[in-house]
This record gives structure tokens, C-alpha cells and sequence, in this order.
DNA sequence: CTGAAAGCGCTTACAG
DNA sequence: CTGAAAGCGCTTACAG
């Protein structure tokens, strides 16, 4: 284990300055071009690499992002969402794109998550993913703001604040969903969600399936909407209590995938069949959607795109350029839970 | 946006010199309590963090750790492995917990990743997890060795260099899920994964299926073995080329469950039925294998102890204790994919 | 228990 | 195009 080279080390060998080694590692056209490739043939050959540290102390910048992923605490031993996981694996190819770092952490709702990453210069700018209680945790949106800290959330667009968001256009995908099976003929329609602002991109969904329900003279039945977040175990109990409830319904729209799952292997486990007896739909389009038993029907959010903009937007913010929130559209994926 | 405060600004405010501001914010034992939660107040106050660049840079370490995760070059554009992506959520989780962060970085197996982060000071330390070629990627585990890095991989043990690793025991793993299969009264056992030290995990699991039959006097027929990645389509296409083989089989050990979720679709669609006439069982326990129809028997790897295992390791390597290369033991699940 | 001082390894005006 | 020098914001011997 060799002792770790400086660019003292390059400058000696090199018979230049240590500030021309510097400048010749950042490939600036003030040094000579032979003497820059000298330099970088030597750092090369030691296998010497610029520390992160003094760099980004000396310049104040990290070249870093944070994702903080933030779920829900009660939530806490489980394994994490499949859509904010697979969310995370495209930010981070999308950082990788444009050489930046991802420095990624864990918050508990309840933490004090605001501030730390940027305010110990460990990144230049935050992301902000998760569901979680959207009430409880506004007041951290704008102690954020105050502070000037660079971040972009992922979610649906806060209207009254100057916050810059990404996230899906849920009513529109709400909608499409709803009158995809209104044309196949339902007539009941339960939505399995939470539908408030708690839950913001699930009540967007709940209001775009009411929406498309007036829209075709079909009435909405409050009594036919059940609580659940998002996990399968809470889509599987609101469907048990949808058909304890005894109204009857031909349709379910639920505000997740994960809670579609859950209320199939509930439909499945009372005798119902799907889709003869009830369509089924979900949202997001998680890998597990298409290997249920029917297929699952459903909205694609495409994380990938998401991924992307999510970085993008918080790189203009990082640079002082213009940027806005984004919205990505909605795509209807037809599988087999639906009766055709 | 106010300007960043130091550890200047506090000391001032407390009328203490910045020494002592220092001492106090890392809770030293040589500070007086009452000067040292004075300084705690007033820093919480001002909302100061420690420069981390500074600190780490005085410090020489970041308590930070570099997660490389790198696939398959040709699997470029697709999705992350799940398997692999329930591993980085474990990782981050486990990071958490011991107050380190989680730096996560793509990595293409053509790259020349070795070295980077830990030799530029932001990490103190590597976790290695991916598939990729392992022929093509030792050479570079080497060069990490020469250099001293600290790192752990996830992978199976490699017996002639002294490289930790955490993994599962998949030879065992091959052995119970072919044994399980075998009490079933099954005969005739395909395996569709690749079966070279080039995929040494998959080689593992062919060793221990095949120990399996011979330990039950059935013989290998080396013509039931198919070469397959760790994707849906390759294990599709395994199947496909099984089936169209002509030889009879009652019995398919996947490598993973992506095969076995592959092969399960080549079956369908060629009209044999799962579990009467083929058993199917995979390898992984992903959250898809919960929910495919039917529901998948497999072998789970805990992703959640592997991540703190790995973490926990790396740690006691970099704090210069002694560390060893573990085994998880595979479990078997038993799902509805067997004739029972 | 506290303070003055050195120094971690860079980047970047400044001067030439 | 190059070099000498300052300084980013801390931590940590050293001295008291």
C-alpha cells in the first residue's frame, strides 16, 4: 500500500508548478498543450487522482446530489416501495450521465432531514423522494426554501409555494384509467386510495377517476371509496372492506398498483373473478404488474423520464438558470385485468 | 439566503476560541459541559453544520462509503436488476444506521472503476455488487487489492486471493430446491442459467443441482442445461430453445427467478401447465416471485442481512479489524410453481 | 479544560 | 503560458 501521490508528487516529476499541475488536470487552456499531457501522463502513471475533499473545499462545490427517500415511518422494517426504488436506479444513472455524484440517505418522516446536506457542503443540491404525510411536512418544504437550498421533489405540484417540482400528471392518469373501463362496459366503480391532501398524488388520481365517472353519467359513491397507502397489505384489507361493505361494484381503481395487488389477492381469496365479475387497474406500473395473475392494467409513469428531469431540473436550479415544474404524462397500459 | 456560518461565527458568539467550538460540536470530553451545550445551542441556532470537506479533509476519512454497482455492459438500457435494487434499498438502510453515507455510482464492467473513489478520498471504503463477467473483472480486484482499497463484494467466494466477500451459500441452495423437487417425484430436470466460472454464482447453483440428482441416483444429462442471463427474455429464450430441443423434461431449475419468470411464459405459451406438468422453481425470491401465476418456489437470499452484512464488514475493515468472507444460508420457499 | 498555530490538498486571483 | 501565495474550514498535536 503505497503512500497516496499529491499533485506535489506530479509537480516535482513534472518539473512545473504545483499550480500548473492544477490547472493541467482540469484540462484548462491556459497550460501548454505538451505540457498538459506530460502532466496528465504522469498523474496517469501514479494513479494519482485529485482528493474530492480539498477540491471541493477550496472551490465550494461538491458536484454531488443527495436523494433523500423518505417513507413513511410506520412503514419502517419493510422492504421500499418498487416504484421509488426503481426511481432511485434511474436518478442515479441520470447523475451518472452528467458526472455527478449521488449521495443517497434514508429519512424518517419525523427527522430533522431538512438542511443537512447541502449546509455541510456534502452536496450541491437535494432531491427529494417519498410519500409520506405531505401536511406534516410542508413546513420543511419552506424552511428549505428560506435557507436557499437547491432542491427539486418529486411529487405533485404545490401550488401556492415556489417549489419546483417533478412528478406525474395523476388526474390526467386518473381519468384515462377510469374511462378505459368505463367504455368496457362497468357501471360501479370503487377507488382504493387515500383521497386527501395527506396523500396529494393519490387524491389527483381520485379526483381524475371522478372526473371521467361525471363526465359519462355515472355517479360517484363515496361509499365506495376506501382508505389505503401504499403497500399491498393496506390495498388487500381496504378490499376486504370493500366487500364486507356489501355495495356492489363491477370495477376498482386503485391509487397504486401495490394496492391493486393487494385487492386481487383478496378478490381472488372471496371467489371473485377477474375480470369477469371486476375489473381491476392500478397506477404507477411496477415490474410486478405484469407478471400477476390476471395481468394488471394500469398507468405507466415513466421512471425513467422522470429520473432524468428530476436531475436536469435540479442541475438548472444548481446553475442559476430558469427551470419549472414538470409535469410527465400518464400512459395507459392495457394487460388483462380489465374484462375486454 | 443567509450566508454560511463557521465554526469562526460560533466561536465568536460564545466567546470561546474555534478550537473549542470544534471540540464541542464532536460532544469531546475535554469540553466543559456548560461551555460545550452553550456552543450546541448557539450552533443549532444558526443552523450551522460542519463543513464536511473541511473536516474530512483535515481528518483524512469521510464516513462515507461507495456503493459500485455495475452490470452487464450489452444490459444497458434496461431496467436495474430487482434483485440487485432490494440490495442497494438494504445497503442504504444499513449505512443509515451506522451513520455513514451512501454514495452510489454506475458503473459499466468495461469502465475503469477500480480505484476511483477511494483514492480520491470520497469514500473510506468500496461495496462491489453486480453480475457482469467475473473472468473479465478479476484482474481489476487485483489492482484494488495492490492499492490497498478496502472493499467487500457481494458474490461467491473467490478461493485463490485474499478478497472478502459476503454471498449466498448457492451450491447449497441449488442442492435444497433440486431435493425438494426431487421428493415431488420428478424425473427428468432442466436447468436454464449459465454454468461456467464465467457467472460463478449460476455455476454454484448447477454445482449443488446437480449434486442433488446424483446423491438421488438420477442422472445428468448435460444436454438440460441451457446457457441464460439474469433477465426474463433470456430465460424466455432458454426455455424456448429447451422445448424445441425434444428432449422430455418434468422439471426446470432457474439460475434466478427472472429465468424461471421467463421460462414460465416460453411454457404457457407452448401450452404445458405449471406445476402439472412441469415443476418450476427459481432463485432469488424477488417480489415478483410472490405474484407470478402461479406464485413462484424459490430460494430467498435475505437481502436485508446480506446488506448489513456487507456493511457491517466493510466497516471493520476500514476501522483495521479483522474481517472474514460470509456465506448467508439460502431458505427455501415454497410456492405453488411444484406439483405437490 | 482551553487557546494559538499548523496544516490537510487543493483552486484561483494576482503578477509576470 | 507559468509560478508564488493565499486561503477554503476544519481537526489536532502542542503548550499551558
Amino acid at each position: 500500500m503505497k503512500e497516496k501521490s499529491t499533485s506535489f508528487d506530479i509537480a516535482y516529476r513534472a518539473g512545473v508548478s504545483q499550480s500548473t499541475v492544477s490547472r493541467a488536470l482540469r484540462n484548462s487552456p491556459l497550460v501548454n498543450a505538451a505540457t498538459r499531457s506530460k502532466i496528465q501522463a504522469i498523474a496517469k502513471e501514479l494513479n494519482y487522482k485529485v482528493d474530492k475533499n480539498a477540491s471541493n473545499l477550496r472551490s465550494q462545490q461538491s458536484d454531488t446530489i443527495a436523494l433523500l427517500l423518505f417513507e413513511d415511518p410506520t412503514n419502517d422494517d419493510s422492504a421500499i416501495n418498487p416504484f421509488f426504488l426503481s426511481m432511485l436506479g434511474s436518478i442515479t444513472r441520470a447523475c451518472a450521465s452528467k458526472g455527478y455524484d449521488l449521495l443517497v440517505s434514508f429519512q424518517q418522516a419525523s427527522e430533522d432531514w431538512h438542511a443537512d446536506f447541502e449546509d455541510s457542503n456534502k452536496a450541491d443540491g437535494l432531491i427529494l423522494l417519498g410519500y409520506g404525510d405531505y401536511v406534516d411536512y410542508e413546513e420543511k418544504l419552506v424552511k428549505l426554501l428560506d435557507q436557499g437550498t437547491h432542491f427539486v421533489r418529486w411529487g405533485a405540484e404545490v401550488k401556492h409555494l415556489p417549489i419546483i417540482s417533478v412528478g406525474c400528471d395523476n388526474f390526467t392518469g386518473g381519468k384515462q384509467i377510469t374511462e378505459h373501463i368505463i367504455k368496457l362496459g362497468r357501471k360501479s366503480f370503487a377507488f382504493l386510495g387515500s383521497a386527501s391532501s395527506h396523500a396529494p398524488e393519490f387524491f389527483e388520481r381520485y379526483k381524475g377517476h371522478c372526473q371521467a365517472l361525471k363526465a359519462h353519467q355515472l355517479t360517484v359513491n363515496p361509499a365506495l371509496q376506501f382508505n389505503a397507502m401504499y403497500t399491498e397489505e393496506s390495498g388487500y384489507q381496504a378490499a376486504c372492506r370493500l366487500i364486507n361493505s356489501g355495495e356492489s361494484f363491477d370495477a376498482i381503481c386503485a391509487a397504486c398498483d401495490l394496492i391493486a395487488v393487494g385487492a386481487m389477492r383478496a378478490l381472488q381469496e372471496h371467489g371473485f373473478k377477474i375480470p369477469e365479475q371486476v375489473s381491476v387497474v392500478g397506477f404507477d406500473d411496477i415490474a410486478i404488474a405484469s407478471f400477476t395473475f390476471p395481468p394488471l392494467t394500469t398507468v405507466k409513469q415513466d421512471t425513467k423520464l422522470a429520473g432524468e428531469l428530476l436531475v436536469n431540473t435540479l442541475l438548472s436550479l444548481i446553475h442559476g438558470e430558469k427551470a419549472s415544474t414538470t409535469l410527465i404524462p400518464p400512459e395507459l397500459v392495457m394487460r388483462k385485468s380489465c374484462a375486454s
